[in-house]
DNA sequence: ATAAAAATACCGTGATCTCGGTATTTACTC
DNA sequence: GAGTAAATACCGAGATCACGGTATTTTTAT
């Protein structure tokens, strides 16, 4: 593997569109900061380039292609080049595509109407560690994220009581919870029924599940 | 309550850094498309014009405030004015209060670094319903989003095996799980044993707890 | 066609849980 | 000083669970 040997930074374009594809890559290579040798049309290409010696930076990848998808794409590229930041472009802003990207390490996600001074800022962004979001995609990544964690109700637990249904819900049993606080098992009983009541439910296992689904903790 | 009758849209600052707020008063103020009357040194002032008859279009909010933290603030402002988009100023980038404020729903999250450009830039995408991040803090987001939705391991489990579990979260004890499929009470516990293998675990509380703790369903 | 995987069913024992009580001590509030 | 909330403790009956077996039928894959 030989190492950069150009002062620009590397960027490689898989994109399938053969005009918005070598549009882009003439722009990246007016520019100064950076420097595209590699536009390619499909996944299996680039991650061929790849495993030859070429080392690249960042990549900006096009979600929806044909062979390898987008989304299978990051796996791989990352599987091979760890250190490669992925920047995603797509027309779509399709919902569960961000999400499954995001989750697999992807570091950017553009429109493709994104001028290319915005995906030149984009790929300074990633390689200082940052990551780059049209406003939209941001948007739709705070709404996920504000969903996950809802108003928790507050059912007037006592500290005791939350404190029993940590325990709990790490994997111990009334006993080893009794043990482990220096109480009486009876003790650990009456709190957990008082819990029950405040829950209405009416078993470990109701317990458990409320807790975990409503992020009572 | 009275309605916009400037064309410019309505920013609010609330800022204790005297210098800096009018230091960014001012600038909005020299922007065409921006104006800013009120620039106040806590979230009591604010609310106190809000409760009045200014309506803001977007609030620039300093995260660290004396008196109604920012936190607290968002709380507020949206309580009177839920249509005010809110964006976070901050010289630290803290995890917690980024949390918090994303939760509370907050729009954007800026550096006091940024500058008038990005400021302005942030204003225009929060008001298109767009959210606006510094690359750093969107970085941020990302990985606390990668961390909620890691990779599932596979425990091998059948898919009648995955149905009883489910019916378990939602739940059903072994006796209910075995009527809703009409199957016999033995056979459900035959499978709960097999589940209980494959997951390493010895109980419903546990299963309950590492299926929903790392998301198998 | 045959082997493997999945789904089904049964039993008994000992452990654990639920829930109805009752009751005392401590700490905080009005 | 009285009242209340919280934490502590005890008991017993009936329900439920965990888990060691064993075994048959159905489905799937080679």
């Amino acid at each position: 593997m030989t190492y950069k040997n150009s002062p620009k930074v590397q960027v490689m374009i898989i994109e399938d569109d053969d005009k918005y594809r070598e549009s882009i890559q003439a722009l990246i290579n007016e520019s100064e900061k950076m420097e595209c040798p590699y536009a390619v049309a499909s996944c299996e290409e680039a991650l061929e380039i790849l495993n030859k010696d070429y080392v690249a930076e960042v990549i900006l990848l096009d979600i929806k292609l044909p062979g390898i998808s987008g989304i299978e794409g990051i796996r791989k590229i990352k599987a091979i080049s760890p250190s490669t930041n992925i920047i995603i472009l797509t027309v779509f802003d399709d919902d569960d595509k961000i999400f499954n990207a995001i989750c697999l390490g992807a570091s950017g996600y553009l429109l493709k109407s994104a001028s290319i001074q915005k995906i030149e800022e984009a790929v300074q962004d990633v390689l200082c560690g940052g990551a780059a979001m049209t406003p939209s995609i941001a948007a739709k990544v705070l709404q996920m994220f504000g969903q996950y964690s809802q108003p928790k109700q507050d059912y007037g637990l006592t500290q005791r009581e939350k404190e029993i249904l940590q325990l709990l819900i790490d994997g111990m049993s009334k006993k080893y919870i009794a043990e482990h606080l220096y109480i009486s098992l009876y003790t650990v009983d009456t709190h957990l029924k008082n819990i029950y009541a405040k829950l209405h439910v009416h078993s470990q296992v109701d317990v458990i599940a409320k807790t975990l689904k409503e992020h009572l903790l």
